[in-house]
DNA sequence: TGAAAACTGTGATGCGATTCACAGTTTTTT
DNA sequence: AAAAAACTGTGAATCGCATCACAGTTTTCA
């Protein structure tokens, strides 16, 4: 059975279900199986893929590009509250209950993704169990990221804040590259402001001071390298 | 097969399992067969159940009760991250990978609560995917709380966060009584100030200007009664 | 029930993040 | 490659939360 991928930039394997640990272990035949109930979608950088408050019925598995997802607060601000990048799944809780998005889905670069209606995913899981114990274990990493975000913006220092999002960055978008390890910011100042509950003045000055202090150093608005890993970690404790 | 349940002041359910909603659909057989895989265990407030960093391997299911999961911070805090009441679990974590516990875990009143090894939950899984279905459910849904508070504590205004906790305690221990709707704190002033990230003082304050607005009344410093429902929600906004 | 312990309320003070405004820089577009 | 648009950096003033200190109150426990 031949399958058609979607044209992608960002994507390193050709198929969704190649990307996504939920999907390991599976037989070819089952693999096949899932890529004709997947519906491939691709959106420009900008665009919004899910509205807050609207129906959704599908899982999501990202393929290429990131995400973002955020609520408007009432201060016409945004909280954002999960990135998303390849091998990402979303949308979970579609899964079992007729529930509205809790979030706003927009496309932070251009993106391909690959959705299962409901129904046909449930059907998946009752025959797969496997593949339920997949996402159990990933929700469960996904709750602990939360609690670490939480404990973050809890603990008063200000400079911890910025420090562990750009950790988080780092671990998530980061990457090696002759020896330098370089990140690609995936939000620009207000957004991470609006990451981690400050204003788009303060992240700047913080990182402004990271550079000074030789912890970080900025290549343009978008790329800073990390030069100083333990610093950062450390930096407020 | 009779099964001796603990001894709990708080139970209004004889058996976890009756309590636990990942448990339904189960038949008297299975039901029985789980209980013998039960610990049962009770502590008296104030004990710690989990140290943060230790091994830990079990899931916990709160008979009765009610406890507070925390993490210190580097400034001599408490960071609180969850709290559990009676029907909750925890521990899932430890289901899937030889973790540690990412938490302390306190009793907050007298608690009694039964766990499962591992191993026995694992196989308990196998034979019964429908429970972790339920599990799935259940975390998903914790996902979404987390990301409200999350929300909430990067709205800037603190009155907000105030109020958003507090909505938070009256949906989770509040109860009607008399057409009155009373909700017993399940922490002190500097066990929610700790919980949302603020000082002892500044929640005693906010708390005080929402009495005198007549949003809510105190009745000694444990039991507040919500006068204006929608005031809470909306405060802020 | 009464004493001790724990918790809460409140004023004064200082620090630091926010706000506002605008110049400077980077990135995108054509 | 030039122009437009988007984003970033920074100073000055303000406002509000944290801190400190202590009195008042509630709760616990003997």
């Amino acid at each position: 059975m031949e399958v058609i991928a979607i044209h992608c930039d960002q994507c390193k394997e050709r198929y969704c279900t190649q990307q996504v640990s939920i999907f390991n272990g599976l037989t070819p035949e089952e693999n096949a199986k899932i890529h004709g109930l997947i519906q491939r979608l691709s959106f420009k950088k900008g665009e919004l893929l899910i509205l807050d408050g609207q129906a959704y019925d599908r899982l999501m598995i990202v393929h290429g590009g990131r995400l973002k997802a955020y609520r408007d607060t009432a201060d016409g601000k945004q909280q954002i509250l999960h990135l998303f990048g390849p091998g990402d799944f979303l949308g979970e809780r579609a899964l079992f209950a007729e529930t509205n998005s809790a979030y706003t889905l927009e496309a932070l670069t251009n993106v391909a993704v690959c959705t299962i209606p409901r129904e046909a995913f449930q059907a998946l899981l009752d025959e797969h169990p496997s593949i339920s114990k997949k996402i159990l274990e990933t929700l469960s990493d996904r709750l602990t990221h939360l609690e670490r975000t939480l404990e973050s913006m809890g603990a008063k220092t200000i400079e911890k804040r910025v420090s562990a999002v750009l950790v988080d960055f780092a671990e998530k978008f980061g990457k090696r590259e002759q020896g330098r390890f370089e990140v690609e910011l995936p939000l620009n100042r207000e957004g991470i402001a609006n990451y981690i509950g400050l204003t788009r003045e303060t992240v700047t000055r913080k990182m402004k001071r990271l550079e000074r202090d030789g912890v970080i150093r900025a290549n343009g608005n978008k790329i800073i390298e990390i030069l100083d890993w333990e610093a950062l970690q450390d930096s407020g404790e």
